[in-house]
DNA sequence: GTTTCGGTTCTTTTT
DNA sequence: GAACCGAAAC
């Protein structure tokens, strides 16, 4: 059973029942046959006050592990058996796997009556609106949605067209698409979002707003949308009258979860769509916001009662997950931050062990007792799907990657590289999503440049004689010997999937008709990627248009290695996470690695600001943790040029005081480096 | 002018 | 590993 969430029967508050002043919704006296649900059991006072009494424009601030899943479940039942609509209700999630399980256990409690209901994260909902919505924005309905590669590249097209001579001082790619996103979602020009976070790049503003410009004008031409126009244009559209009318008329409650990690963009959104109703009930913890660099405001959070003067806040303070130990090792972390609303969550789950603090020699030696320790937990009984190991950046995990393979157990990563993002599956997919919008450049000049003797030159190239109505004979005319032939083997694919509209039979002639001689040219381990293709004809099979997979592509957000067919399969599998990652999550026992100093918190991140939303990140790993918390730190590390570090423990452990942890010293135990 | 290939550099977090 | 750069090859 899941202990996340609730109290079931540790205590019982009398709830004065007439607490609520001026609500038109009244909890029935009598229980429907339909659904016996019973509140009071499943909820604690604070918890049922929010249940029945979340009208209005409400804030919830609930603390790690106090049930605000279960609150979110509760309330969405409860309004369902009030009678209210699904289809009028609207829950906005984080992520949209967060979406499906609150769904799902609605359902436990109302049964089909969920069926209508909006919910997914801000982009899963905007992709949905605005594939209706689409012409009153300028765009069509089979726009396609550009993962972040996709508009990196975009971007660099429009970079090279700006600059025309190279400047060393010029900042990359990488660099220029972080703040146009950053501009987009704060609702702010470029120019102020490289005053407050790239000063040094202030010289190049006015070639940042040109590339902004011509990257923006270059998606609406090929009817292309990044992740952030998808807030971008909804917003665009909720501002014409009549389609906010129409949404803020539709959504009687808006319900938003993780709100301390909502950005600006997102936060109007809400205004807009509340308009009308004003039921807006948003569920965050401040203490859990570690979301800036995606332009995530904890001021949406913080300053949500000066927007609303009328809010009622709600706060969550009884923790449910925890032991008293790791919560007041938690507190103890957290209480060095300065930002944040006054609180302290408070334990009623027994007495039991210190988190450990373990200092080993180096990463091996790090990876060695998180194995050995594991061995021991198996033996007492906890099994690899109740333990996680938890870390600030992907590369910290591949030591006990390399420990875990070698003795063949299996694992998954959360983080890094997704299902939809790797090389194979996105090149495949390009052949479907030019076929599903014709102005698709991206996937065009992708497909292109998997030719031999075509690459981005004679891309850009073809596309502009097809784009002035060239003919094919044409083109392959103006072309030397070598792109000519490659530009017929792309005919001939092309002919393979052009009758074509089922998904799946279209992924499957790519891959026999081309991609597979390809890969095998291509990719070392060309065996396995053509497994996970094969997971591609699967996923694919589930749709029966073209359109629909396309549109719902968008909607997956599983990792290389997880199974993305059948995600309530169940796992015995550790899990490997970023802390990112694992938000929202819970475990009998956590390990945390790397926190050692120079690594956690980010070296990158030494303003004060960033600072404190690190010593967050730290608190939301260590609060994943029920009854077993390790916290480990190399202390030699090796540099890329091969020398050695000395260093030592985290900043986020020193400043602790000793009291709250057991320390543990494996350092210098330890004699030759393993052979991985 | 364009492509290809071999070397070098670096890796924060993600809808 | 994959992204970038420069030099050789077409």
């Amino acid at each position: 059973m899941n202990a996340l969430t609730g109290p079931r029967g540790i205590q019982r508050i009398p709830v004065p029942r007439d607490s609520h002043r001026g609500i038109s919704l009244k909890f029935p006296r009598k229980r429907s046959m339909q659904y016996d649900i019973d509140y009071e059991q499943a909820l604690n006072a604070l918890q049922l006050r929010v249940v029945r009494e979340g009208d209005g424009y409400a804030l919830v601030l609930a603390g790690a592990g106090s049930g605000k899943t279960r609150v979110l479940v509760y309330r969405l039942a409860y309004l369902i058996q009030q009678g209210i609509p699904a289809q009028n209700i609207v829950l906005i999630t984080f992520t949209n796997k967060a979406s499906h399980e609150m769904l799902s256990r609605a359902a436990h409690l109302v049964g089909r009556d969920h069926h209508g209901l909006w919910g997914g994260t801000f982009h899963h909902i905007a992709n949905r609106i605005l594939r209706r919505e689409a012409t009153h924005i300028g765009f069509s309905p089979d726009f396609t949605i550009l993962d972040r590669e996709d508009a990196k590249d975009a971007v660099n097209e429009c970079i090279k067209k700006v600059v025309l001579t190279k400047d060393p001082a010029f900042p990359k790619k990488e660099v220029i698409c972080q703040l146009i996103g950053l501009a987009v979602n704060s609702q702010q020009a470029i120019g102020s979002v490289v005053q407050q976070r790239y000063e040094y790049l202030q010289d190049f503003i006015p070639a940042f707003e040109k590339i902004g410009q011509l990257y923006r004008e270059k998606k609406m031409k090929a009817n292309l949308m990044d992740f952030d126009d998808l807030l971008y244009y909804w917003h665009q559209a909720l501002l014409l009258q009549p389609i906010q009318e129409k949404y803020a008329q539709l959504f009687r409650y808006v319900l938003v979860d993780e709100h301390q990690d909502t950005n600006h963009l997102q936060f109007e959104i809400l205004k807009l769509l509340s308009g009308v109703h004003k039921n807006l009930l948003v569920v965050g913890d401040d203490a859990q916001s570690i979301y800036s660099f995606r332009a995530a405001d904890i001021n949406n959070i913080l300053g949500f009662p000066k927007v609303f003067p009328r809010v009622r806040i709600f706060p969550l303070t009884i923790n449910y997950r925890s032991t008293p130990e790791i919560l007041s090792f938690a507190n103890q972390s957290i209480s060095h931050n300065s930002r944040q609303f006054p609180k302290e969550l408070s334990a009623v789950r027994e007495s039991w062990r210190k988190p450990e603090v373990v200092k080993t020699d180096d990463v091996y030696q790090q990876a060695e007792w998180c194995l050995q320790k594991m061995g021991t937990l198996l033996q007492e009984g906890i099994s690899f799907q109740h333990m996680a190991v938890l870390f600030r950046s992907r590369y910290q995990a591949v030591e006990l990657e390399m420990a875990l393979v070698k003795r063949g157990i299996a694992y998954i990563v959360r983080g890094g590289v997704r299902f939809f993002e790797q090389a194979h599956i996105k090149d495949v997919l390009a052949y479907l999503k030019m076929r599903g919008n014709p102005k698709d450049e991206v996937s065009f000049k992708r497909v292109m440049k998997m030719q031999k003797g075509i690459s981005s030159g004679y891309a850009e190239k073809i596309w502009q004689q097809i784009n002035g109505g060239a003919s094919y004979e044409e083109v392959s005319r103006s072309l030397p010997a070598r792109a000519r032939e490659g530009f017929g083997r792309f005919l001939g694919v092309v002919k393979q999937i052009e009758a074509l509209d089922d998904p799946a039979q279209m992924i499957a002639n790519v891959v026999d008709a081309f991609y597979r001689e390809y890969g095998k040219l291509t990719f070392e381990d060309y065996q396995e990627r053509m497994l996970e293709l094969e997971e591609l004809v699967k996923v694919s099979e589930k749709f029966d248009s073209l359109k629909s997979f396309l549109s719902d592509l968008s909607a997956y957000e599983g990792f290389k290695g997880e199974q993305v067919t059948d995600p309530h399969a169940p796992q015995e599998v550790l899990v490997l996470s970023t802390i990112h990652q694992a938000k929202g999550l819970e475990w009998d026992t956590v390990f945390i690695i790397g926190c050692a100093q120079g690594s956690f918190p980010n070296p990158k991140c030494v303003e004060e600001d960033l600072l404190e939303e690190e010593r967050r990140l730290f608190y939301v790993a260590v609060t994943r943790a029920k009854n077993r918390l390790y916290i480990l730190y190399p202390v030699l590390r090796y540099t890329a040029s091969g020398g050695l570090f000395f260093g030592k423990a985290s900043l986020f452990l020193e400043e602790l005081p000793a009291s709250v942890y057991t320390a543990q010293d494996c350092s210098d135990k330890y004699n030759s480096a393993p052979q991985y």
